[in-house]
DNA sequence: GATGAATGAGTATTCATTCAT
DNA sequence: AATGAATGAATACTCATTCAT
């Protein structure tokens, strides 16, 4: 179904789409290697352009990494607003849907969480991290129940940890990946259902 | 009965444990801003040294952080040792017991598990932080029952990750800080416990 | 018609060539003070650019003077592949004419020469060092006769040693320069002739 | 005839000659991977010494090489004299008695002479540096004819440089090591006397 | 006769960024 | 839409040397 009769991406073809690669292959170093250690030299290089024309794209190194969060979060801010429209107290169907849909949004941007799982340190002081946490913490809103207690806040964000780091530590443990996914979605629900009935 | 009456490091105390020092401001720097964000520079002007005496203690900069983790990575290899020499299958007790351990340790290494925590990308190609994976599976073992589902398996992971993951986010959160960790403990505790039993 | 009518280099002039005149100059300094002791610095200071404009045109240090290397010891891998034409047993004739064309080729290349041979330590360990015995051991295979008793295939050595040597130290001694070029030519031929005819 | 019953060098054996060791070890390292390149940690390394401790027996690292060279070129020093008190004009037995010795000289200080080819351009601007070359035109003087023509001139010089290239180039020629050397004396003495008769 | 600890000046190299074309 | 050429500031690291002990 693609658009290329040969092999690889020709000259063609990259005209106009420069941007998208950029950020496709920005990226994908960030997440192999850490931001730092990645140098738009590299990037360029891996693009067969000069520095100078990710220059063209965008204004600073920073803000390619920005960019690629912009397009990424967004499904996330979507669900948090979605969330927050939901009449309060919160039902427990509501909490079970948030973490079903989180869970494929992590899937479907995996790189980037493990880009910033791997890189706080990096990330924190770019505004784009403040958000992450703050979009994190997001989620957490709609499943807490502020009148639980400490162990249940707890398990809350066990469900959000259990998820997230869950998608990256699983890969070397044996099993079908959509398999394990669908253990740590009901590991994470699970949790979040105990706190929510206090069992 | 000191010698210094006076506020601040004499020149006199500071001999002979410039190589200590070293690693305390290092430490402080790495888990502040990051591995690749401080330099030798950074670390000499704080201790008042230059960079050559910097390299007169360690070889490279790796073998600071290096350094630092041998010291501060013997708890967690004794307890893995430990575990390994309980008799098979693990008792329930044992594994409480471990987790127990686990969340002491945690506390008392608690800037170098922020900064393994927050420096992946860069720590995963040090050989120290091939070790760090594996000291979590270290631990991993102690915990999980080959036999059990796929589920039990992911709790035991999961405890691990909520032990980590909160003692850092926990901060953002109101609550004396000595019974949050004892509300992580207890669910992860509850947690390997559940996947123990298969309940 | 140039365009500029003062003294020096206009920055006008200077684009477009300046991996040229980096060449230039590093060969020049590399020559007078030895290739360790002259520093990027030294060069780029020379040149009135910054080091990191070195960089843009080489890769590292070594690369500057492999580069110089290249473009100079053409001339001699071309005598190298004309003398390997020639049929074999090799005439007197041929093995003159090596000569003194390598004379000519050692004049035209003086400074690399003496760069050379005052550093051979420096060079041994490059790439490029070891293709330059090669180099002289290629012309020897033209001058030699392996069936010859071992003091003409001294006799051979000594000639291409008496022409290198020579081209630098005479300088020290009275006389019209070009003399003594052929005074030195005329005693290598004396020698290689003397091993040819066996006299 | 040895002093010690063990193998290698006690630390018994060692007391009272490091200042040799160091000579030793400097000039095996110099020689082996130039002067700026050998560090003084590595001598120090290799002799189981501080730097310090290099520092206690020499003032600097030149000064280090300067006694090298003061041991090992006496022997030239006594050649000249000798070959200056002899009647003129100079005979031709004189010119190849002396070549006769410096050949034997070369063999005995092999590295240094090894050395000193390799790092002229390190040794030029060393006061020690300076005297070799005047201890070369020495030899010179004594060869020389200052009626000849040029061509007998450059004989002389020839026979010098085939004595010191022949020493490092022959290496890597097939023969018996002492074979080889003779045919080079031969050559020289051979080249002298051209020069000297006028042949 | 030597060490432990440190310094100051230097090195090659890399990086994000700029700008005229 | 992109390049060629360059910069300024930084980085990890090395070296010869010093000096109190």
């Amino acid at each position: 179904m693609g658009t290329g009769t040969g092999t690889g991406t020709s000259k063609q073809q990259r005209r106009g789409n420069t941007r998208q690669r950029i950020q496709d292959v920005a990226l994908e170093l960030f997440a192999e290697q850490g931001y730092e250690k990645t140098s738009l030299r590299e990037i360029s290089e891996r693009l067969e352009v000069t520095k100078a024309a990710l220059y063209y794209h965008f204004k600073t190194k920073e803000a390619i990494l920005t960019s690629i969060f912009d397009d990424l979060t967004r499904p996330i801010d979507e669900l948090i607003a979605w969330g927050h429209e939901q009449p309060r107290p919160v039902s427990l169907e509501t909490k079970q849907k948030t973490l079903t849909r989180y869970s494929e949004i992590l899937v479907d941007a995996a790189p980037l969480f493990r880009f910033m799982q791997e890189n706080q340190a990096t990330v924190r002081d770019l505004k784009t991290g403040e958000s992450f946490k703050d979009r994190m913490l997001g989620i957490y809103e709609i499943l807490k129940d502020p009148e639980a207690p400490m162990t249940d806040q707890v398990r809350c964000f066990s469900a959000l940890f259990t998820m997230h780091g869950g998608m990256f530590v699983l890969k070397d443990v044996e099993g079908d990946p959509e398999e394990k996914r669908k253990a740590i979605l009901e590991v994470a629900i699970d949790l979040v259902t105990r706190a929510h009935t206090g069992a």
